[in-house]
DNA sequence: TTGAAAGTGGAGGTTGACCTCCGCTAGAGT
DNA sequence: ACTCTAGCGGAGGTCAACCTCCACTTTCAA
């Protein structure tokens, strides 16, 4: 594969051990905190997280020394997951990659929302992801805006935390939520 | 004061004990801990809130049984604050209206944000301040509906929603989450 | 004014999450 | 195959938040 190695997945990459069984547990531990968090919050008790990787407290410990590298692991993960996503949509209409890759948010939020209260944006792994979303995203904002299709007076900040805000937000369903999402979006479209 | 009685209204005045020293330290808890989730999150020690309310623990346990029953008079208290203001401003021209309602609601989102993830849209009081937000709102936004300023395919709840996730959200600053919310509701209003 | 009833504070027992320690296991390199 | 070392598990000590209990104080209405 020759994706081109963004910030996050470096992070990523440095932080998983070499040793093969080493490597297994960092995996199982990262996907059961991702599964953990999402059910019961960020404030889930990091035994139970142990125990659905299927490895003992200490193994967790000895991956991440606080919840807080957890935390910025399984987040740093979905990121990363999305980045990926970015390069998927390239090929449509500008506005239509942006749309769609924006909605893509939405599946990854239900972490998000958890991680988030405790998170904050001084940290360099979340320095990395800013910077990996806006590598990931940035050029597709930019030829939308190129294209017409933006309004000049937002950008690309602005409209990741927009989308960030709706999406971690509770709806009664599915379908509200994609609604509400693209009344916001017609409010970045160009106006006139 | 003949203003009409909400049901959160109802719910806050059923709450409140009846002695004048008893009252008082009920106002000094609810007061104390709107500050204390703003600044500590909703995991902040229940110590912290009795001491800043200068009352000891029992006294509040004995006016607030659980964590939980704690958050919900306090959301219920700043939400009927926020009905409150919506008399305020029912004079404005009909989107005008709705929109300066909508904004004040950034500034009571740090308190809804520290409680929402432990809230749950099923219990009792929830309820009440749900209904509540309708009654204080839904007339707002009926009105500007009506003069043709809100389109057609979103309702009061889809606006509610949109707007809470975009103001519990953290912006660079006042007035990134300004534009953002300005850029949102611009999507809100009628197309074409 | 006074006494009954409602309310108060904070010490301390209980609970459960956190995290370390160390004897054991399994992978990597020769 | 063998060794040596990185990595493993989980028992148990530590610590902080929770919440109860009860002797004392304040309010209120008669």
């Amino acid at each position: 594969m020759t994706v081109p190695q963004l910030p996050v997945d470096e992070i990523v990459a440095a932080q998983r051990p070499y040793r093969r069984d080493a490597a297994r547990n960092y995996d199982a531990l990262l996907s059961a905190a991702r599964e953990v968090f999402a059910e019961s919050g960020a404030e889930a008790p990091l035994e139970d997280i142990a125990r659905r990787a299927g490895v003992g407290i200490a193994t967790l410990y000895r991956n991440f020394p606080t919840r807080r590298h957890l935390f910025e692991s399984v987040y740093a993960d979905e990121v990363a997951a999305l980045c990926r996503v970015a390069e998927g949509v390239a090929a449509l209409e500008p506005w239509e990659a942006l749309d769609s890759w924006l909605r893509r948010f939405v599946g990854y939020s239900v972490t998000k929302r958890a991680i988030r209260e405790a998170m904050d944006d001084e940290s360099d792994i979340f320095q990395a992801c800013r910077e990996s979303m806006y590598r990931a995203g940035g050029p597709l904002f930019d030829r939308a805006r190129q294209a017409g299709r933006i309004r000049t007076d937002i950008d690309f900040d602005d409209l990741l935390r927009m989308v960030a805000g709706i999406t971690a937000t509770n709806f009664l369903d599915d379908a509200q939520r994609d609604r509400v999402l693209g009344v916001a979006l017609d409010g970045v479209r160009a106006v006139r």
